[in-house]
DNA sequence: TCTAAAACCTTGAAATCTAAAAAGTTCTGA
DNA sequence: TCAGAACTTTTTAGATTTCAAGGTTTTAGA
């Protein structure tokens, strides 16, 4: 169990070995399934992931959803969103709302076509995960599920 | 343990919902990190994550590199493997060689200027990532890295 | 009230990424 | 031998991403 021959202070090198080693396996199996992801959603769909995160994450709220709150949600920039909603919108699957009482916000609504879309998207969807996770067991997919929780807890408060 | 009211056939509504939730997950942990790594190189270092990936890559051998083996490890188009080479080479970290065996392919080789810029960072590296899991018991690492490779393995595996 | 700071979104530039197609090279089989 | 298949890289077009900078609108303080 112990470090018999190192001290506990500072990291030994097996320690940080394994460490590098964690992340590069973490890159590797995130790009693994996102890569594969992409390609079904376009290839089925003809949408992308980012499109269609942001119609999931519309299908969450009822109301009409803030531009600021979605670039929260999904982890990007501003800017980025910006130009993911303008071909959603360009597609006819979003629109875009003008807050009456803030004229700066900008609302993001999912249309009917955009609705009929995602209903469709978001079954097949969970079946594909699924079965990209098929060999896992339950008690796997728990475990893993919280190890990673506590990973990016881990990163989120030691990285600055 | 065992799911007494559903049948082991056909995915339960729960295994369902912790798979997708998995996923959400995995991503999210990915990100986090990988955006954070990104600002980190490219503050400190000037260079962007895929390009100290390409260098770490041919540290690994000694020989200059493939293009196409480049891309296979990396896990990326070939295409874009063309673009981030045409940038390190621009900017006089790698050189491209032509073989001479089969003239279509293209070897990858670090300049010494290259060599010199990837000790440094590497080093940083490695502490980085250190700091992002400190959370992590040495035991949770392990943990993680197995289960990230047998979900990989699943991915790999089982989306056709 | 008036103005400076803050908040929200967009634009522009550069890098990354994919898919599809093109271009050059090598291999293969009649 | 030689035409076509297969392989390796590049080009092209389009989407995603970040950062820096800018424009509007709101808010808060003097």
């Amino acid at each position: 169990m112990g470090q018999l021959h190192t001290d506990t202070r500072s990291e030994s090198a097996s320690r940080k070995e394994n460490v590098v080693r964690l992340w590069l396996r973490m890159f590797s199996c995130e790009r693994s399934i996102e890569q594969r992801l992409r390609s079904h959603l376009s290839a089925s769909f003809g949408i992308t992931l980012p499109q269609f995160k942001v119609l999931s994450e519309l299908d969450r709220s009822d109301a009409p959803v803030v531009m600021s709150r979605l670039s929260e949600q999904l982890n990007v920039t501003s800017s980025n969103m910006t130009g993911v909603i303008g071909r959603l919108e360009r597609d006819g699957l979003v629109k875009r709302l003008r807050s009456s009482t803030d004229r700066r916000v900008q609302c993001i609504e999912m249309t009917s076509a955009g609705r009929t879309a995602f209903v469709e998207i978001a079954q097949d969807n969970v079946l594909w995960i699924a079965r990209a996770f098929a060999e896992l067991t339950d008690e796997e997919v728990m475990q893993l599920q919280k190890l990673l929780f506590k990973a990016r807890q881990s990163a989120i408060k030691s990285l600055t």
